[in-house]
DNA sequence: CTTATATTTGTCAAATATTGGCAAGTCAAA
DNA sequence: TTTGACTTGCCAATATTTGACAAATATAAG
């Protein structure tokens, strides 16, 4: 599974000096499922974003295009055809 | 939703003069199912893309791609950081 | 070593989504 | 008004996702 962004939120919390239980309940999760999701074990909901961008003092927006990206890689992840598929897509979007 | 690939899929059948009730079979599913995914109402299995590619006479990479697209043009439909995050893919996956 | 705290792992039931088919519908041509 | 092609609505079966909890592991301090 892709992780990039499990990844960038997991740095930016060491970053803040936050722990997993101090950020899980603010998004209103428990403490492992949080671990997972930094990890990628998990998909965080789409509508926790913007208070998980508030309390890693990131930019929703920011936030949101790496989710975004991450749930396009797992289409794609492992697929010879990767990118072409992009190319296609960047086409299609096109209209 | 996105519907390049059920698009295609129609515009083939037709140049092949096929009729609904004699692809579906071939591919294993009722008449109404592969009306739907053609319109872009359902998703075709992955793994009946092969069969799909040949009675169309398309070659089957390029109707694997058509259908990766689709399904992260699902992901970002919509999304008004859409090519935001198609950029930020193209950065992830170059690693 | 023992305790305390942080994180991870495994498992599960509940909720949600997807699947594929069928019956019935529309529509156009003859 | 019958026929053939396609579409629509709906349903039950299946699969996937979800989130929590208990327990395990890891790390650090005394």
């Amino acid at each position: 599974m892709s992780n990039h962004f499990g990844y960038k939120i997991r740095q930016l919390r060491e970053h803040n000096n936050l722990l997993l239980r101090q950020v899980a309940p603010f998004i209103d999760i428990d403490t492992p499922l949080l671990s997972k999701i930094e990890r990628g074990e998990r998909v965080l909901k789409k509508e926790q974003i913007p208070l998980l961008a508030k309390i890693l003092k990131i930019d929703e927006d920011e936030l949101t295009t790496l989710w975004l990206a991450d749930q396009m890689y797992n289409v794609i992840d492992g697929e010879p055809l990767a990118n072409e598929a992009i190319k296609q897509l960047t086409k299609n979007i096109k209209k």
